[in-house]
DNA sequence: AAATCGAACAACCGCATGCGC
DNA sequence: GGCGCATGCGGTTGTTCGATT
């Protein structure tokens, strides 16, 4: 029973788009729309293009009113605040900045944001895929893009602050951290040239929230077929005097049979309310508190490092997985951990693959 | 100058979900 | 309600290019 193919491999091109290739699906786009169908708009159009990288292309690259790097501070902390907070729902946290995609913004947390936020830190992941990558080019010395639209040196403007290396990878923190940031006043998240929504305040962000914590969903919702469902009436435990999303009661919630509530994506992080700070507010929140001045990422990482400090349980934050030593993240140590305490009941089960919602039975 | 490393980012892949029939 | 198709999403891979050795 495999999945019908979305397209035919054997005739359709991969790889980077030629100017020709873009210029076509561009021209074509701007007169006469998608019609709403990717799958045929590259026969419509002659490209030998499966639909799908069609609609990546477009969405991601040729779009009008697209940016390209030069992330703004305040656009990190939004990130970083929703990040935190929702895990890595790139739609989500790309409707919040507009202009950008979320593949941008994906790219953008994997590669900078995650080091400026936490220090620059080498995982063991991230060396046997530096190796890996070494191994695979030197056995099929590679291949050659007839066009790269990498559009070069995208002004890397980013002045890469080095922050203070709080965590190990084997070990939890080895340097005190510091104390609490004061709470800093609210300023507005005001956003110019808005496509679509932008929390400007912290009830905006409180209901960006709500909202996420009902069904992460895109709130833009023209666009996205996981429309929102109102969330708070019933099953939903929204509490914002924890930092992390709600969770949800299966049965009350969702509609489909599966027996865990995949929230988005196969290694989703659903985070239960049994938080492990007292802190009285969100911490997206508390970055939404903050202006654009430079303490942000101080703050933002000692935040996220008291969460941490404060987290001698099995949860975890989607993403945030250097943080933890292998033997807090690893399956084994967990499930040991849950069997020797038999706390079972707030907990979900740890598993890399598929971090599934606890259910409250 | 050549080799190697690593950052950046474009693109692909598989899965979940929505929607029409 | 079930089925199949199209779309959206997030994780991952592949490629390029500048920096470093």
């Amino acid at each position: 029973m495999g999945r019908a193919p979305c397209c035919d491999k054997a005739n359709v091109k991969k790889g980077p788009w030629s100017p020709e290739e873009d210029s076509k699906l561009k021209s074509y786009i701007e007169q006469h729309g998608t019609g709403g169908n990717w799958i045929a708009l590259p026969q419509k159009i002659g490209l030998k293009r499966c639909g799908k990288s069609c609609r990546l292309r477009w969405l991601n690259y040729l779009r009008p009113n697209l940016k390209h790097g030069g992330f703004s501070e305040e656009e990190d902390n939004i990130i970083c605040s929703l990040y935190v907070t929702i895990g890595s729902r790139w739609s989500v946290i790309a409707a919040q900045l507009p202009g950008r995609t979320d593949n941008d913004i994906k790219n953008y947390w994997n590669t900078k944001l995650k080091k400026k936020l936490l220090g620059k830190h080498r995982t063991n992941k991230d060396h046997h895929q530096a190796r890996s990558r070494k191994q695979a080019i030197a056995n099929n010395n590679g291949g050659s893009g007839d066009y790269s639209s990498s559009s070069s040196s995208t002004t890397a403007t980013h002045h890469q602050q080095q922050q203070p290396y709080y965590w190990s990878h084997m070990h939890m923190p080895v340097l005190p951290l510091p104390p609490p940031p004061p709470p800093l006043p609210p300023l507005p998240y005001a956003k110019e040239n808005n496509q679509g929504p932008s929390f400007n305040d912290q009830d905006s962000l409180r209901k960006l929230l709500i909202k996420l914590g009902g069904k992460f969903s895109n709130n833009n919702n023209s666009s996205s077929d996981h429309d929102y469902q109102p969330p708070l009436e019933d099953g939903v435990i929204m509490n914002f005097d924890h930092q992390f999303p709600p969770y949800y009661e299966e049965e009350q919630i969702h509609h489909h049979h599966h027996h865990h509530h995949h929230i988005a994506g196969s290694s989703s992080s659903c985070m239960n309310n049994n938080s492990a700070s007292n802190n009285s507010s969100s911490v997206a929140e508390q970055f939404s508190q903050n202006d654009n001045n430079n303490n942000n990422f101080n703050a933002a990482a000692t935040r996220v490092g008291e969460m941490v400090s404060a987290n001698n349980y099995p949860e975890r934050l989607d993403g945030l997985e250097f943080f933890y030593g292998e033997e807090i993240m690893g399956v084994t140590t967990t499930d040991e951990k849950i069997l020797e305490t038999g706390a079972t009941s707030n907990y979900p089960p740890l598993l890399d693959e598929d971090f599934s919602c606890h259910v409250q039975q």
